[in-house]
Order: C-alpha cells, then structure tokens, then sequence
DNA sequence: CTGAAAGCGCTTACAG
DNA sequence: CTGAAAGCGCTTACAG
C-alpha cells in the first residue's frame, strides 16, 4: 500500500479513454460534451479517487485565484474585537457572495518576511482595505504595482481606489444638534484613539494634530461644530472597559460633572452608563449619553441613544466594488449615511 | 499610455540581459548569484515596475499555496461573536505563524456552488477544522480525498486527523465538586445549544439525547458525575443576552430557586448575574454562578468564578499540528486541562 | 556563478 | 461533440 501521487485530470483522462481537454470540460461543464463521455470521465475519476481540478493550475491558468483579500490594520484579535469590524466582514462576504470567492485575512504589520503570505505575495485577485491604517499609503502602493484592485473602507487610499465610507461628521453633529436642542449645554466627549500607541488621557491640542485616525477626528470636529470648545477624554480602544474608565474621569467630580457625554461608539457609550450607575447618576435623568454604531451591546440594559451606522451595507458595497472592479468596472465611492436613533438615554438636563 | 500588461519574470531576464533562471534566483535567493547580476536583475525589474513573482505561479510550481484555511461551522458573523473562537483564531494564526502562511476563511455550510472556493476547491495547503459541526463527516471525507492535511478543534475527525480538545467533562465535574463542596445541594445548568436549530428552553432528555454539540453534551455530563439529577436551561447562544433569559427563568419564582448556577460559558454566566441583579439577588452571597472559558468579558464588575480554559493555546496547539503535518510529520492529538479559577461569585449557601 | 530544458496541472481557442 | 497544441509564470535539478 504504497502512497500513490494524486491523480492528475491527465490520469482521469487516461482511464476514460478521452482527452485531457474532453476530461476538462466534463468536469468545467463549460463546452459541449456528451452525456456518455461525461459519465466515463466521472466513473474514471471516481475510481481513482479524482477530487477535482487542482486549484493552483486552475488559478494560473485562469489569470485568477478565486481569493479576496481583506488587509486588516491590526492582529487578527484586535480586529475581532469590534463588532462594527465583523459586521463589516459579515457584509463584505455577502457583497462578494456572487463571486463565490474566499476571505483570505491579510494584516498591515510591515512586512512579510520570507516566503509568508502578505500583502505583497498573496495571490488574491482583489482586496478590501479596512480602516485608516497610517500604512494605508504603503499598502496602497504595492498593490497598485502589482495590479491588484482594491477598495478601501473609511480610508482615503488614492486615485482609483473606490472609498466606502460613512458620514462621521455630519452624523456626529445631527446627535449634538439633538443634544443642545435638548438644552445641553455641559457636555464632553469620550473619542476613539488617535494614534497608533492608543494613547490614552485627556484630550490634548498635541494628540489632534498629530491624530493619523480620520475616523476619531471627523466625528470630533462633527461635535465641535455644535460644542466649539467641547472637550472630553480620548480612550485607548472601542471597549465597554475603556469607556468605563473614561467615564470615571469624566464624572468624577460633582462640581465639574457634564450633563451629557458624546461617546465615539457604543461600546464607550455602555461603558460610559456603566460608571454613572457606579456613580450613582441616572440615565438619562441626570447624564445624556450619546454612542455612535447602532449596533445591539450584549448585556446593556438601554436602549442607547446613538448614530445607527449602516455596518454590514458598508461592507456590501465594499464587496460590490470589488465584484465590479473584477468585471473591467469602476465602481463609484461611496459615503453612507449614519441615522439618529432615539433611545432612553439622553433627556433634557435637569433643571436646578 | 496604453495598458501594458504586467511584466512577468521573462521580461525582467530579457532587460537585464540574463536567463530567466538566473532572474528567479536573484529574487528567491535560494542560490548563488553574484551582486553584480543581482543588481542587473533588480534594477530591470524597477524599471519595469514588477512587483515579484506571481504566487499563483509559484503555487503550481512548488505545490503549495502558502494559504492555510480555517473552517467555521457557522457564518462568518456568528463565529466572531464568540470571544473564545477569536481567540483560538489567534492562536492558529501564532501556530502557524513559522509558515508566514495567510488564513483563508471557509464556511461549511454546504456545497459551494460554480466556481466558487469552498472546502472542496480551496487552494490551501492545510486545514483547521473549528468546532464539531454535524458535517464535520462530510468536510473530512472532501479533503482526505484532496490529500489536505487536516486538524479538527473540538471534535472528533477520524483516524489520521489530529484532534485538539479540552476536558470539558472533567473540568467540569471539578467545578461543581467544588460548589458541591462549599455546601450547595440546589444547583441548576445552564447549557449551550444541543442542537443546529439551537433549540432554547428547559433541558429536555429529547434535546439530550438529539445532541449534536459534543460541547454542551461533555459540560453537562461532568456536572452530572457531582449533582446526578441536575437540571436547567438551555441557551440559544453563548451570550449575555441568553444568559439574562436562562437566569430569568431559573431565578423567577422563589420558592424554587437554586444556591448556585452553572453556566458553560463565561458570557451565559455573565447574564445569569444580570438576571440575578434584576431580581435583588446578591451575588455571591445569594447566589453563586460559576461560568467555563475564562475570558475577560467586557463590562462584568465581577471576577468570575470560572473554568479556564486555555483556548488560544489551543488554537496555537492546532496551528503547529498544521506546520507539523506540512513537514510530513504525525502530530498527537492534544488534551488541553482547565483550571478553576476561584473568583468571587461563589461563596457557601446562605443558611437558614 | 549562469543557462537550457523540463514541467507543475490545467484550460482554451482552434481545427476537425 | 472531440482532440492536439500551446501556454499561464514560475522553479528546479542538471550541466557547464
């Protein structure tokens, strides 16, 4: 019982009595074959144990490996830990879905050493870049040698490069508009890291400017616009436990206590809840909170006041782009709109 | 400025005046070129804009893809919801890291249809299977024919398919041996799906008998050997959400409460003590829960009593079978042992 | 240190 | 409906 090499569509051939190009398309279906030479390929195969075309040979041949790449900026942990992330991913798989393509995870971290798959070596016949990498540019421009169409989400990647986005802003400023119209006039911000250290703390002029995070700083300036001087608390991640702490901070002392706090997703907005509850401050009676995503926190017992992004539809319309590029065409970008959801978390301020 | 097309390792040789062997050799460095010839090689392939060797080239050639691919017995957005599989992903992707290999994500949900990569045509070079799907037969039995190596997490492949596992049983037999201990007699479970349909409500020997979920079945044998007519709920889910539901029901009517609750995972036991919150009960002087993962869940304010399992370790365990097979090598199956962790939401019954 | 040759396994025009 | 031929782009023994 030796080991024997695997069959060879050429060895199917062989056995049926017919052609390597015969034996091709009985198994493709994409050529005219007779159901009886059909039947001899399939019983050939079947008695060599035959599972199919190589894919490697097919993929040469063919000028294409069946593979979306997704470029993550961060550890595959990281990424995973964002539920706005996997509902993206959720989208993107439904988006590609009629191309029938795998997900290949691909990350930013630098270089591939050796013979590794990264970005610069991975035989993917498109890729989605997701998030604002500070590597962006880097990645951007070796797929661009290499002839890779690509799309990117919330990133601004260049010429030529469909960009899916959201309304970080705008979206931003409608839920501080609600707040003021509320009568708030006390009210702090608990943002996204700015930079690629997540430093965490105050929010400081230092950490704006130097912000490589669009995301954080949209939706930063979407609030100032109704807030000029709004200031607040930057978080080291999207967590319930980063809010946590932020909103200790930020509640801490009575005598400086905001009435309303504009969390940057609604991780920090349950965190943020979390420590008034510690604190003993109701929401919404005396704390308005605010979060951005929409997306439902386990185990949060509010209905949170937040600006519903459309996730998974920014991930279809990644997909969708990439499904379009691959057809020879070029996909518009596109900028989503986030909506206001009114939940039982924000109220007027308590008068007194 | 028409569209060239991309140059190919031919057309490098060809400008810098040298065979294509050679050329091959002064981008893989696997043999002896001299600098000089190097330097040629490389500048003609600046100059020419081309980005290395196509990997779907050099697939066919080697015969291997560099792509390991992980299959999820669920969509991709249900498997990331679970904290203990992203985890294990990062394990995988640390496992396998000596192979600079990528992770193509596959789903088992079926044939993929046309041309599209699924388990059956994907271009890997080896295979984690995650978790005990009710098609873990059928996935084995595509890739033995394949020739793919293959490593199953949590369920039982068949010979030849090393089988990375922990002692979800014993494990937890430990953990109610040790509330059996702190003098509980009124303990209930609440369990994960037994089923595909994740049938939710009161353990029934229906639902027992039908499992599918070697998991939930192995757990709720182990609290057995210690509490023989234990009983409980089922969730729907490993969440907190369904945790909340469980201890809901278990907790509503008084006269019929238990001292203490075992969940099989930590989010269950995290809802278990929302449920408990909800209702006025102390945890843990009134209750004790005791949870099975041992990660961090975002937000609890309690340090959970709980059965650690090591799950990125397994992960990483099923990533080194994979580089270990690839090497022609036949890795052992893997045990993994969990740890209780005493936190502090257990305590002795309430006397009285 | 360099080159000529073969071939990885398949698919696709092109004839017939 | 079927077959002979070429070739996808690369790498690897093998000579020299």
């Amino acid at each position: 019982m030796s080991e024997s090499p695997r069959p060879t569509l050429a060895d199917v051939a062989a056995r049926a009595g017919v052609s390597a190009s015969t034996a091709s398309l009985a198994f493709s279906g994409s050529g005219p074959v007779s159901d009886a030479t059909k039947q001899k390929v399939h019983a050939a195969a079947a008695a060599l144990g035959y599972a199919g075309p190589d894919p490697r040979a097919q993929s040469l041949r063919r000028g294409r490996s069946g593979i979306v790449g997704v470029v993550l900026e961060e550890r595959v942990r990281a990424a995973f830990l964002d539920p706005v992330k996997i509902q993206m991913l959720d989208g993107i798989t439904e988006g590609i879905g009629s191309l029938g393509a795998g997900l290949l995870l691909l990350t930013d971290t630098g270089e591939a050493g050796g013979n590794a798959v990264g970005i610069e070596s991975a035989p993917v016949d498109a890729v989605v870049l997701v998030g604002c990498s500070p590597r962006l540019g880097q990645s951007v421009e070796v797929l661009r040698r290499r002839g890779i169409p690509s799309v990117a989400i919330e990133g601004d990647a260049g010429d030529g490069i469909p960009k899916i986005s959201i309304d970080n802003r705008e979206a931003t400023r409608r839920g501080a508009e609600y707040l003021r119209d509320l009568g708030h006039t006390r009210v702090e911000v608990v943002t996204l890291p700015f930079d690629a250290a997540r430093t965490r703390g105050p929010i400081t002029s230092e950490l704006e400017h130097g912000s490589t995070a669009e995301t954080a700083s949209e939706r930063l300036a979407g609030a100032r616009e109704v807030f000029p001087d709004v200031t607040g608390r930057v978080a080291g991640a999207s967590s319930i436990e980063e809010g946590l702490e932020a909103g200790r901070a930020l509640l801490a002392d009575p005598s400086s206590r905001p009435t309303a706090i504009i969390a940057q997703s609604d991780l920090l907005a349950a965190g943020v809840i979390q420590a008034a509850e510690e604190l003993g401050i109701a929401v919404p009676a005396e704390l308005s909170v605010l979060g951005f995503d929409g997306i439902r926190v386990d185990g949060l017992q509010h209905d949170l006041t937040t600006l519903v992004q459309p996730s998974v539809a920014k991930g279809r319309a990644a997909g969708e782009a990439v499904v379009s590029l691959l057809a020879g065409d070029t996909p518009r970008s596109v900028c989503f709109t986030s909506v206001l959801h009114v939940g039982d978390t924000t109220a007027p301020p308590r008068t007194g």
